[in-house]
DNA sequence: TGAATTCTTGACTAAATTAGTCGGGAAGAT
DNA sequence: ATCTTCCCGACTAATTTAGTCAAGAATTCA
C-alpha cells in the first residue's frame, strides 16, 4: 500500500464531498481553490475516483460533483486505489511480492505489515471522520465519540 | 505521513537486519542481493537510518550493519521519518496542515487521520514481525541456513 | 606493512511519479 | 444561444526515486 500526496489530495477532497454530503454537488473549481491546488489535477483525479464509482458527476450550472453511495461506505482503501488505478488484482499482485522471485524472512514479514496497513485505511470510512469533526450537525442529542484517540487498533 | 515504496525498501532491509539480529552483522551487499535492488541506493538509505540513530555500522571484513537497539524498540514510523530524513518538528508541520492557511472541515479531518496513521505505523515494532514468522523461537538457531558471510556477494 | 573488506560520502545521471497546462469537447441549465 | 461544468487526451515541468561512479576511512588478517 502506498500512501503518497496524491492519496492526500484524493482523501482530502473526497472528505469536502463527504462534509458536503446532502447539500447538493459541488464544484471541482471551489475544491481545487480551497485546497489550493490545480483544477485540471484535481480533473484527472476525479476522473478516476468516477470510473472507480465513488463518485459521481452533475454536469451543467449548478452541477458538480457528489459522492456515489453514503460516506459510511467508502474508506480510505478505496480511495487509494481508486486515484492509483489499481484493480482489486492488481493490489493483490502488490501485496504479493516486494520483487519477483523475492525469499527470505522480510518478504514475508512485508506481506504481513503491507495487509495490517491496508486493513487499517480499509476500517477508516469518510463518515467516521465526518462525523468526528462535526458533532452537532444533525444529530443533536445522540452524539457519541465514534473516534477515540487510542491509536493502532488493528487485530492481527 | 508518507508510505512510498522508497519506505518498502528501508523497512524491508530493517526486517532482514531484525531478522538476523544477535548474529552480528550483515553486509548491505547481502541485502542488496536479497531485495534485489542496487548497493549504492540502499548505501544512501543507511546513511539516513545510522544518521537517525536506528542502525550502527561496522567496518572492515566480517563488518555490516547492525540494529543500534533491540528490535521491540524500533517501529515503522521511525523507519519511515529517517529515511526520508524528517525530524520530529518537521512531521508536525507535516501534520499541521495540508496546505498553507488552508480551512475547512476537511482540513481537520486530514489532520485527524494522518495522526491515526502515524499512530498505527509507531505501533508496530520491527520484533512484532519477527516473532510473527518465527514461531518456534526457543530451538531454531543452530537449525535454520544461516548465511555465512562472504558467501555470494561479488557477481552481479 | 600491506591487501582485502566494508562502511561512508559526495556528485552526477536516469527513470518514474506527481503536478500542471492547454485545448478542445459534451451535457445540461437558464 | 450561451454559459457552466464535467469530461478527455496530449503535452510539459517539477519532484522524487533509483542508480552510477569515484574516492576515502576504518578494520581485519596475513
Amino acid at each position: 500500500m502506498r500512501v503518497s500526496t496524491k492519496s492526500r489530495h484524493a482523501i482530502t477532497a473526497m472528505m469536502h464531498l463527504a462534509a458536503h454530503s446532502g447539500r447538493g454537488p459541488m464544484t471541482l473549481s471551489d475544491i481545487a481553490q480551497v485546497q489550493g491546488m490545480s483544477l485540471s489535477y484535481l480533473e484527472q483525479l476525479f476522473s478516476r475516483l468516477r470510473k472507480h464509482g465513488l463518485v459521481s458527476g452533475v454536469r451543467g450550472p449548478g452541477g458538480g460533483y457528489c459522492l456515489a453511495t453514503h460516506p459510511s461506505e467508502i474508506n480510505m482503501a478505496q480511495i487509494m486505489d481508486a486515484v492509483d488505478d489499481r484493480s482489486p488484482a492488481e493490489r493483490e499482485r502488490f501485496f504479493a511480492s516486494y520483487r519477483r522471485g523475492a525469499r527470505g524472512e522480510a518478504h514475508d514479514m512485508w506481506h504481513d505489515f503491507s495487509q495490517k496497513l491496508y486493513g487499517f485505511l480499509a476500517d477508516m470510512s469518510l463518515e467516521d471522520f465526518v462525523r468526528a469533526q462535526a458533532p452537532t450537525l444533525s444529530a443533536p442529542a445522540s452524539v457519541r465519540r465514534v473516534v477515540p484517540m487510542g491509536m493502532a487498533s488493528q487485530a492481527a
